[in-house]
DNA sequence: CGCAATATTGAGCGAGTTCAAGGTGCGTGG
DNA sequence: CCACGCACCTTGAACTCGCTCAATATTGCG
């Protein structure tokens, strides 16, 4: 509760009783610890509520938390919000969005917290004259981590049509990355494995391709999949979850 | 459909037709592109069915997915398994179990395909001098991989009371890594976040800790939790979500 | 063709949600 | 110091979506 120094010296890391917890752990190179200080920005402690940084702010820094604790939360365009994680002391936070030129979710303190902010500039010229071989397994690093939080974020409060709209939709952009066709898709998986990766029953699957396959969003003939109103997918999938396929075919057309 | 060369060498990368999209893209250094070239190791497409890895396997390489398609899976003790990732070309697999020695999940190809295999020693020596600060980094990107997948797997097929616990411990596990109490620990979120991170409505996480409270696994004060009988949690969390907190007490009491 | 694995369809049930009404804790200001 | 107000939390009752169990249909492959 008592006040905090307004101005800390980057010298502090040294002094830091989280120094074994941090980053640069077991250095040894005095320069190569001197330089990585001079990446990092300590500062005052700030009060709950404060943001990190939202969602949409172009990605400047990851931050590494001292004290305190901290959320993160993604939110769909209609505004249900959904907190992704939960950050406690030494935990490093931004990681999520390395491959985005911009944050993909908002950071909220949860209490009084201290952070330290590293630049993400200054961390990658740390790393030396093999920036390029860094960036592209960065790049790949982040895009696994992104598709296991879409997962999870598939997996939230959406409906079950929803979930499968989701998914079809997660395939087909990864198809067309490979130049592959945007309108019909072969699944390689069996009805199970798209049951246990959406956390539902094969029974399930199968109701909810029935609805879509209704609706005219979708054509259904095995595992190969027409998608016939990708605009109404997006709609579905991205909705509250608590309509129908019905419903949303009325508002998307 | 043809049948494959049987052996293919490593000057494939050249011509690979994924090249554009793999990991060394426009690199310029000759001398880079040769030593990435030696840390892979093309091979012919493998038959449907096979594992790339398995859980507890040592964390020998990476992969990169040149045809085909995989899915990962994380089962638990109990032989409960979940689907939590589909590949498809051009997809790096492995990196999920970076901080590990082991790795955390089982790969498995869907389909007959061909993947790349990048040795993780002839990576990292390959990042040069700075290997240290990598090293670091990547335990930290890696234990933010966990945690989303954690959190994943969490609100899969388990109910709201084995969620709860689960996350519980995952916490007290976390304020152990920062040497605080394992016994008592003090939530700085509130039953809402909890309730997000968890996909249930704020009322289900009411009830959820005074079914544990009334079960003696935990002691609820507010935001202030004791946790009384860590191994029953453990087996609620770990169990497979169909038996009520009272179920699991007489087991591991 | 015939078997086995996979997929669809139906009926009934139950955990978690929604909606609605109190209850508790805490900081602020009188 | 207490009363107020607000945000957070708990508890209750009815409903609903997805699950389970079971039967049938289809697909894939020897």
């Amino acid at each position: 509760m008592s006040s905090q120094p307004t101005s800390i010296s980057t010298e502090q890391c040294e002094a830091c009783h989280l120094r074994p917890l941090c980053l640069p752990d077991h250095l040894r190179d005095a320069d190569l610890i001197r330089r990585l200080q001079r990446a990092v920005t300590s500062s005052p402690p700030r009060p709950r509520g404060s943001l990190l940084y939202t969602v949409g702010d172009r990605r400047h820094s990851f931050f590494f938390l001292r004290s305190g604790s901290a959320k993160a939360i993604v939110s769909d365009e209609q505004g249900t919000a959904c907190v992704t994680s939960f950050f406690f002391p030494t935990d490093i936070i931004g990681v999520s969005s390395l491959e985005s030129p911009v944050y993909q979710e908002s950071v909220e303190l949860l209490e009084r917290s201290a952070v330290c902010e590293i630049k993400a500039s200054a961390l990658e010229e740390l790393c030396g004259g093999h920036g390029e071989v860094l960036h592209g397994l960065f790049a790949k690093i982040a895009g696994s981590f992104e598709l296991e939080r879409g997962a999870r974020l598939r997996n939230n409060h959406a409906s079950s049509d929803a979930r499968i709209a989701d998914l079809l939709l997660e395939i087909r952009r990864r198809m067309q990355a490979i130049g592959r066709s945007t309108e019909q898709i072969v699944l390689p998986m069996s009805r199970y494995d798209i049951a246990s990766h959406l956390c539902m029953a094969p029974e399930t699957v199968s109701r909810g391709f029935g609805r879509l396959k209704d609706d005219h969003l979708i054509e259904v003939r095995g595992k190969n999949i027409r998608l016939r109103n990708p605009a109404a997918l997006m709609k579905l999938a991205q909705g509250d979850g608590n309509r129908r396929a019905s419903q949303v075919v009325r508002e998307a057309g």
